[in-house]
RNA sequence: GGAGAGGUGGCCGAGUCCGGUUGAAGGCGCUCCCCUGCUAAGGGAGUAAGGGCAUGACAGUUCUUCGUGGGUUCAAAUCCCACCCUCUCCGCCA
C-alpha cells in the first residue's frame, strides 16, 4: 500500500510513476479527492467530540459537587452533539473504507532506477552466465517431458488422474532429486537465514499484506469453508511473520528462509507453457526473505540476487539476470531482477526466481516496523525476497543440461551428498 | 466440539464488582543526566501508537485506541450483546 501522505504531498510524481507501470490514474485521482473530503469530515468530528468531552467533564464536576440541576443543560447539549457525531462518523467510516480499498488496488511506485517500458520487451538483460544456448549437444536438446517420464522420474499422467492437468508427480530418483535441490538451497543459505517452516494455509489478511489480494484473487486457491488461502509462495507467510510488531533496528536485517509448497491457479494461463514442468499448480520452493532498514535494502537486494544465482552456478546451469521494466513489474514490487535458467531441451529461458525489493509497500499493509537505534517513532521496514530455488524449472533445466548421450544423467557434484553419493542416475 | 480462566502500553502487571481529572498505578526494559578511579551498586529525569489541524524546524493543539465489532450513557478499560484469539481440563485425532 502506498503512503497517502506521500501521494498528497507530491501527487504529480506519484502519478508519473504509476503511469510508467500502466496503473489506473483515474483511480489514483479518486483516492486524492476522497481523501480531501474525508479529512474535512474528520476535522468536524474532532471538534464535536472535543466539545462532548469537555461537557461530560463539566457534568462530572457539577455532580460531584451535588449540583445536579445545573448539569441538565450540558447534558442536553451533549446529547444532541452525540447524535450528530453518530451520523457523521458513519459517513467517515465508509469513506475511509473506500479509500483503503482503492489504495489496496494501487500498485507500488517503481524505483527510479527501474527501466521504463510498457512490457516484457523492455526488460533489460543485465548478464548471461554459463554455456551459450548454441553450445549444447543433441543429447541435451531433448525436453524433460520426453525422457523423464520414460525414466520413471516424472509421472504427469498419474498426477493428472489425481488432481487434474498442470499437477505433477515426481517419483524415484526424480523425487529424490527434487528433495536434493531443496536441501541444497536450504544448506547454502543457513549461514545467515533462519529456517522457518510456516503454515501453507493463511488468512485473507495475510494474503492482502503481500499484495496477492484483493487484486489477484483468481490466481490463488481458496478454501471458503474456513476462509483460508493456499499460499502461492513462501513470501506470503514470511512477510507477515512480524505483522503488527515493532522490531529493534539492531535486529535488522532480519533474514528468513522457508521451504514450502506453492499453489497457483494460473488462471488465464491455461494452454500456455503446459508441457512438463514449465507451469504447474503446485510446486516446492525455497524462499529467502529479509526485513531491512531503507538504508540496508539495496545491499540485501544484491545479496539475495547473488545467493539465488550462486546456486544455479553451482548446479552448472546457464542463467541470465533480467532487470524488469516498469510495465512488467509485479504489483507490489519497486524493483525486480528475474533469474532465468536455460533449459536446453525445452530450448528456452525459464524464469526461476524473482528477486524483488518492495520498499515499504508490503510492510505498510502488514504493519511491520522497527524502532530506530537512536530512538524515535517506529518506522516501516523494507521487505525483500527471492526464490533461493524453485524446484520444477530448475529440475527441468538440470535434467536436460546434465543428460548424457546414453540417456542417463550425471548428478552434479554438489548434489551427490544429497543423492546417496550416486554419480549417475537412469543408467 | 464441551467446561473453565483470560486478552490492558516495547515487556510484565494493577485497575473492571461500586462508570467520571486513569492514556492508564507499580515494575522491567530503553534513553539522557548525576555520583563512583574502573566494574558492581546508587540517585534524578524522560519513555505508547495512530490520525487531523498547524509549523521552516523544535515545540503545539485536538481526536481515536485497554482483543474485534456493535449497544447503553452527558461520560465506558470499567455496564450489556455478538464475535475472535490464548491458556487449562475433557473429547477426538496424525
Amino acid at each position: 500500500m502506498l503512503d497517502l501522505r506521500l501521494l498528497r504531498s507530491d501527487p504529480d510524481s506519484a502519478a508519473n510513476a504509476l503511469a510508467a507501470r500502466r496503473a489506473d490514474i483515474e483511480q489514483f485521482k479518486e483516492v486524492l479527492r476522497l481523501d480531501e473530503r474525508h479529512r474535512h469530515l474528520l476535522r468536524r468530528l474532532d471538534e464535536l467530540r472535543h466539545e462532548i468531552n469537555t461537557l461530560s467533564g463539566t457534568v462530572g464536576q457539577l455532580r460531584s459537587r451535588g449540583l445536579v440541576d445545573e448539569a441538565a443543560k450540558p447534558i442536553e447539549r451533549s446529547r444532541r452533539l452525540r447524535a450528530e457525531v453518530k451520523a457523521l462518523s458513519h459517513n467517515a467510516a465508509s469513506q475511509a473504507e473506500t479509500i483503503r480499498s482503492l489504495l489496496l488496488q494501487l500498485p507500488n511506485l517503481p524505483a527510479t532506477e527501474c527501466p521504463r517500458g510498457d512490457g516484457a520487451d523492455a526488460n533489460r538483460v543485465l548478464k548471461v552466465e554459463g554455456s551459450s544456448p548454441e553450445s549444447y549437444g543433441d543429447h541435451q536438446r531433448v525436453p524433460h517431458w520426453e525422457f523423464a517420464t520414460e525414466k520413471g522420474w516424472l509421472d504427469i499422467e498419474r498426477a493428472t488422474k489425481l488432481s487434474g492437468s498442470m499437477f505433477v508427480l515426481f517419483r524415484g530418483a526424480g523425487a529424490r532429486l527434487s528433495r536434493a535441490l531443496v536441501l541444497l538451497a536450504l544448506d547454502r543459505n543457513s549461514d545467515l537465514y533462519e529456517e522457518i517452516r510456516p503454515p501453507t494455509l493463511v488468512h485473507t489478511e495475510t494474503m492482502v499484506s503481500t499484495g496477492h489480494l484483493p487484486k489477484f484473487a483468481d490466481d490463488a486457491y481458496h478454501l471458503p469453508r474456513d476462509d483460508l488461502w493456499a499460499i502461492p509462495t513462501g513470501e506470503v507467510p514470511l512477510t507477515s511473520l512480524c505483522k503488527d510488531e515493532v522490531l529493534d533496528e539492531a535486529d535488522l536485517p532480519m533474514r528468513m528462509m522457508a521451504h514450502t509448497s506453492c499453489f497457483r491457479r494460473e488462471a488465464g494461463a491455461a494452454g500456455r507453457d503446459t508441457r512438463g514442468l514449465l507451469r504447474v499448480h503446485e510446486f516446492d520452493k525455497v524462499e529467502i526473505l529479509a526485513y531491512a532498514t531503507p538504508a540496508q535494502a539495496q545491499d540485501i537486494h544484491q545479496e539475495i540476487l547473488k545467493r539465488a544465482s550462486d546456486v544455479l552456478e553451482e548446479l552448472g546451469l546457464a542463467y541470465r539476470v533480467v532487470d524488469i521494466c516498469t510495465g512488467d513489474l509485479g504489483n507490489s514490487s519497486a524493483r525486480t531482477f528475474d533469474l532465468e535458467v536455460y533449459a536446453p531441451g525445452a530450448g528456452r529461458w525459464l524464469e526461476c526466481s524473482s528477486v524483488s525489493w518492495f520498499s515499504d509497500y508490503q510492510a505498510r499493509r502488514a504493519n511491520v516496523r522497527y524502532r530506530p537505534s537512536g530512538g524515535g517513532r517506529p518506522r516501516l521496514v523494507h521487505t525483500l525476497n527471492g526464490s533461493a530455488l524453485a524446484v520444477p524449472r530448475v529440475w527441468a533445466a538440470l535434467t536436460e543440461t546434465w543428460r548424457n548421450p546414453d540417456g542417463s544423467m550425471t548428478v552434479p557434484p554438489v548434489l551427490r551428498e544429497y543423492m546417496g553419493g550416486v554419480e549417475i542416475i537412469g543408467g
